[in-house]
DNA sequence: GTGGACATGTAAAACGTTACATGATTGA
DNA sequence: TCAATCATGTAACGTTTTACATGTCCAC
């Protein structure tokens, strides 16, 4: 039920395609989630036809036309009062962690690759977000203090990679120690 | 598919019945992983249907009879293999986060709030790791070191809290600053 | 001429949530 | 007597994932 609020939120910013929306969850949305293009346009008609998006289709030389959504009346309206409600929990999925808790099934250096693979990509990760930052400092001042808020939400995504970096690290110095397991 | 792999690891580790199940995976693996009765009850019959898992009815005075569930050697190996494969994606919903996003809609108040309300939470969870962290320090040696990679995927939800709680409290300060927005 | 980006969709399967359903025991 | 805990389940519904499907343009 959060996925059309998600939704909502970036047309709200700016107004763009289904095929737009799903990069734009990637670049500006996926230290908090994440969508399938599927998703996006089943959403998207849900939301049109409950009048809450208006949708103009822009024909484009040599592409097929693109489907602009943007917000009605009634889309800004749903999506402040969603905004004003306790959010329902926050869900945590962490494949990996499932695999380090039955660690008992892996050797010492199973244990390291495994540790080393997750480390390369939050390093991947955090650069991404990184640079996401710079751009927002590089922007607009009036842009930056409308999107204060959401601005800081890509500052605890870039904490919350730190924080699994130094995790990562130490646990790669701690599997080296000889005497350990 | 992850479930399945979480539900044999906790059964791995010790059996038990789809009502036990239930409480450990809020009592131990909360930090990485969440599910309902009626997701356990479901696995539960597919594991046992597949031949990974044995089940005992145990009955008991009074209460309705327990259905113990164990790992099957084939159940043990399939664990075994799909612990030491490269692991599926992390999954982020952060509902919360949806709504700092949009938060042009609200007033400083009511992020104020938000916050707040957010704050408690994630302290009190930080609260509930950290205690589920003494019983772990007070418990045989011998099974601190067989569960020693288990024990370090909670002291990294203990290290994410953390980072939540501090950039929750930076955030409540800069909301006070009278000069923001 | 091949692979990637652009652009949108259907269908089925798997997974997750909510509501409903039962029934005993224990403690406040 | 009321609510909580123990213990298991069905049914319906909603969400997410995976596979299939199509077709253009552009750069290498």
């Amino acid at each position: 039920m959060s996925l059309r609020y998600a939704v909502l939120t970036l047309l709200d910013i700016e107004p763009g395609s289904g095929y737009d929306l799903k990069r734009r969850f990637e670049r500006s949305v996926s230290h908090f989630w994440s969508a399938s293009h599927q998703q996006m346009y089943r959403e998207l008609h849900r939301l049109h036809d409950e009048g809450l998006l208006d949708c103009t289709e822009q024909p484009q030389a040599g592409k097929p036309d693109k489907k602009i959504y943007s917000l009605t009346d009634r889309g800004r309206e749903a999506l402040r009062a969603w905004v004003q409600q306790p959010p329902p929990a926050q869900k945590i999925r962490e494949p990996f962690l499932i695999q380090l808790f039955a660690g008992h099934h892996l050797s010492r250096e199973q244990a390291q690759d495994a540790v080393q693979r997750q480390l390369d990509q939050h390093r991947a990760l955090l650069d991404s977000y990184l640079e996401q930052n710079e751009k927002v400092l590089h922007s607009d001042p009036k842009l930056q203090e409308q999107y204060w808020l959401a601005h800081q939400t890509l500052l605890l995504g870039i904490e919350a990679e730190r924080t699994w970096i130094e995790w990562g690290e130490k646990m790669l110095r701690k599997l080296g120690e000889p005497d350990k397991q």
